[in-house]
DNA sequence: TTGAAAGCGCTAACAA
DNA sequence: TTGTTAGCGCTTTCAA
């Protein structure tokens, strides 16, 4: 800046201002630095700009992976999510600050706040860090978290409407006449423990008796499904549907299913959860409920702006709606 | 930092050189800063010291969108390689910013630069840009570019090999005796014009005429396989093979041959490429060209960085590999 | 309409 | 082993 003004003949005030076009500048001396500005390929100092106004535009969104199998940028649906994300930070003139970190390491998200590098955090991927998330929040750090409400929630969470989501794919399962309904998914995971209350309460509505021996705990990896299936064969139990807490899930088991000589949708009509790109492509085409990724990103930039600004927020349920495809 | 030091009883050098674990300090008085730091979730200001220390530790991400589709962090092979470069840069302590851009406002990636936000850029997303990019470079902006090599390019590329790969997806097919290879893939970006050079290439190896016919132009969105199979199907030509320039290309082709009837791989084999995670689980499973997609993001940050460094580096060729599945 | 000067939060040369 | 001081690149008050 000190070159431009010695190059333009005025003070770096000068310069200063009329970079930020402040009318109090001529405009002749305006266009005269900007002109300068540009030949010389000078843009302000962001960080410099920043600590002198003491503002920041950035937010951090930081994905928690496994420490072992270091996976979890994989899933198409937490891709998509951060894609959502980044679109409504652009939109709103802000940077996107993305950093995976291990799970057990999670107060980087704070370190992030606490050095200034961003003004707030978006967490994607809750898991079972509610006791973290909550000190944090206690800290006073401005994050936001992709999840479930639970009680004694101190930290903000925005979500789709898991309990519904539940209800939604078992309901449509009882529809089609199936009696007899496999769960596949981790319950200890607040989104999935959601997801299986709606799945109970639309038996319940059907009047259908729960078999616990038709739940089966399944991880969101590559042979989560293969896995589940496994286990549900070797239980010799009858069963004619299958709600599988993600698409990844439900195709790797109706993979497993075709394996085995049993179809879908005639011997186990299947349900997924997401609604990743790859669903529609699938085959059979996969039916599964939808969560409404543009809209949570936008959610998730409103609400961690709102806390940076301290604004008061309230956690955010997001709709869910079924899509219904070939493989039910 | 000058509450510390006051808190402390010493000034904000003491603190300064404490907490950067300068040897000069006394091991008591270091241990005492510490602790009030850390009682106070007090965490040095990155943006000040960067400024005082002028260093940075942050690298751009950009991925240009289109302007009309707004599509593309929906790809999944690229979200697989911004997972692969967010690794990458965390393991050498790097902070990774993204951003997405309009296509036609390509200079913001310059901008991020200039403006100090960050030290380098890694463009995901070559499509037409060859000019912009050269310009950017000229300008001598850090930018390395996810495609391939084309004459007269002045910025780094790091890309897989495409020559190599649509030789290997080529040659399969005609190893598994096919005669007639369609050839799905829009010829005018570089990193497909270069797969149907390797088509070509093999077409002559194995002494098979050229049937410019079987070579359809297909996007790379959702309706592009579906298009070109049409647009195949109308021009009345006997095939038995495809190879299609990416894998969504190819599901999209599958499912299309499957609505008229057709069997994959018994009427027609086909090859897709990328090797995306969902490649495995579709069906019938897909055979595809891998690109190395951890290697992808570890290579696209050395080049970065060393460009950062100006030290000067060469672009980058990975290897591809076929990975033959149920699809062929 | 412009400039001088102070200061954002930090570090490091120099002095003690 | 610690403190004083200047300055990283910028903005803005106050004065002219």
């Amino acid at each position: 800046m000190s070159d431009i003004a010695r190059l333009a003949g005025v003070s770096t005030a000068t310069v200063s201002r009329a970079l930020n076009k402040s009318p109090l500048i001529n405009e002749e001396t305006r266009t005269r630095i900007e002109q300068l500005a540009k030949s010389l390929n000078y843009s302000i100092n962001v960080g410099a700009q920043n600590l002198r106004l003491k503002q920041n535009r950035t937010v951090a969104v930081v994905v928690p992976f496994d420490s072992v199998t270091r996976q979890h940028l994989s899933d198409p649906f937490f891709l998509g999510i951060l894609g959502s994300i980044a679109d409504a930070l652009t939109d709103r003139g802000y940077d996107m600050l993305l950093t995976r970190v291990s799970a057990d390491e999670l107060d980087t998200a704070a370190q992030i706040y606490d050095t200034g590098r961003a003004i707030g955090v978006i967490l994607i991927g809750q898991w079972r860090h509610h006791d973290q998330l909550n000190q944090m929040a206690a800290r006073r750090v401005p994050i936001v978290v992709w999840g479930a409400q639970i009680p004694q929630q101190l930290y903000l969470t925005v979500g789709s409407d898991n309990l519904a989501g539940g209800r939604l794919a078992t309901e449509h399962l009882l529809q089609k006449g199936r009696r007899r309904i496999a769960f596949f998914g981790d319950v200890l995971l607040p989104e999935v423990a959601d997801r299986f209350e709606g799945y109970r309460q639309a038996l319940r509505d059907f009047q259908i008796p729960f078999d616990e021996k038709l739940v089966v705990p399944a991880v969101f990896t590559e042979e989560g499904g293969r896995n589940a299936v496994r286990t549900l064969l070797e239980r010799k139990l009858v069963f004619d549907g299958l709600f599988a807490c993600s698409d990844l899930l439900a195709m790797t088991a109706i993979n497993s299913f075709r394996e085995i000589g049993m179809t879908v949708p005639e011997d186990v009509a299947v349900v997924g959860y997401d609604d990743i790109e790859l669903a529609r492509y699938f085959h059979p085409a996969l039916t599964t409920v939808r969560q409404p990724i543009a809209a949570a990103g936008e959610a998730l930039v409103a609400a961690v702006l709102s806390l940076a600004d301290a604004r008061p927020s309230v956690p955010v349920l997001l709709q869910t709606e079924l899509i219904a495809r070939a493989s039910s």
